[in-house]
DNA sequence: GCCGCTGTTTAAGCGTGTCTAAAAATCAAC
DNA sequence: GTTGATTTTTAGACACGCTTAAACAGCGGC
């Protein structure tokens, strides 16, 4: 019926189909080389067999490049799709947030939701209604509607950082509520000024000085903050 | 695990479940007695095996009291459900027009996406960034927070006026782009002030006065022009 | 009361996305 | 290199929501 559209349009992706791409991406971006199968299970706390078997989905569509036993890496048609969900998702989350006055950690779970209407009149009607806002409340840079993702900032996590380093918070890269909630208490705000005092070699634990107090994070924390270095 | 709430809480709702839940409760409305599973099909765009199986399923489920062969109402719970699932809908219509500036035939087919994300919350919060609307922009009520839908306007069809008959369009039931669009080039649009003319029997067309003009409208028109009479 | 038309329901099957359980491949240790 | 623990994949099953095709109910005409 139509022999030309039909070669070239594709088939449009499930919500499922897309969360996985989203995941594919974040996990790409912080590990280097291929993603394996049980970290993706993890990440979207579901089973193996299940992430086995959407990677394998996703590799038939072209999505994603994958070696049994192996990893899976996005093609460059992955990638795209990718970065256009983690576009929708930031610019909903920074909606929820200005707009409609949602506390950070109350933004992720709706926003998953969101996230998966993939009309590119609608995200670009909210981006400029947003006023093309650069980063989502949690900080992370939000991919221009070409795709394009350029972060001035050039965040690194807090982790990699060595004593006397000097630097902003300027993104958290776990959006869980418990995670969101602790920071709060401990007073880690996008922003903060912060500098490494002393460094746990045993547990990978840090002392950093924040304003006039001193602060103990773990490792598990250190990961998750990411930091624009001053100097 | 959980004897009592279980016992209370209801499984939530697939997207396709509120669809045939909404769509019950709007031919309910306008037909009266127990809506048929082919009247549910040729709405949703599906076949009747597919209007029955939900149908049944709804039933089972204490949302539609339900006869084989004798068409299905509403339950209390199912009435309810279906109010908040409308009430999403015209919500997002409004958020969409009014500030995302679609016209008012694009903002159907996007809200039919949106109404599925069911958070209280979200929804109470768009409610109030919207300035508690009454109406979206087709006319059509927006029900409270409570489920409450109440229209002192009292519209009626357009069809059931009589010659000599005064009133102002106030709403549309009909939100499908064609439609709209028809009446955007015939001038008919809400608030404006109509009068009936003349009324052919043959074929239930309309001679209606729309300011310095006479327009003729058919059936199908008349039927889907919601009025509040003024005299 | 029977016939046939229309409307409705059942039966069977398909695709998506999930799961558990079992088999297979990989990798590190010796 | 073979072995054993770990990771990964396959196989089989299920719920949901849809389809087509065939059986069935209700009702008017005669």
């Amino acid at each position: 019926m139509e022999p030309v559209s039909a070669a070239i349009a594709q088939k449009a992706l499930t919500a499922s189909e897309e969360d996985y791409l989203k995941c594919l991406y974040v996990l790409e971006q912080s590990q280097n080389g291929p993603v394996h199968t049980n970290d993706v299970a993890a990440y979207m706390h579901t089973k193996a067999s299940s992430a086995t078997d959407m990677v394998q989905r996703l590799s038939k569509k072209g999505y994603v490049h994958y070696r049994a036993y192996h990893g899976a890496t996005l093609s460059e048609q992955g990638t795209e799709a990718a970065v256009q969900v983690v576009r929708r998702h930031r610019l909903w989350e920074t909606f929820l947030h200005r707009k409609l006055r949602f506390r950070w950690d109350e933004v992720h779970a709706l926003a998953d939701q969101l996230e998966h209407i993939a009309s590119p009149v609608l995200t670009d009607r909210l981006d400029a209604f947003l006023d093309y806002p650069k980063y989502d409340p949690h900080g992370e840079p939000i991919p221009s509607a070409t795709g394009a993702v350029n972060d001035p900032r050039n965040p690194v996590p807090l982790s990699t950082l060595q004593v006397g380093n000097i630097g902003r918070i300027v993104a958290v890269s776990d959006h869980s509520q418990d995670f969101l909630k602790y920071l709060e208490t401990t007073n880690l705000i996008l922003g903060s000024r912060i500098e490494v005092n002393r460094l746990q070699a045993f547990d990978g634990s840090m002392h950093v000085q924040l304003a006039v107090r001193e602060v103990v994070l773990s490792e598990k924390v250190t990961e998750r903050l990411l930091i624009e270095v001053l100097h």
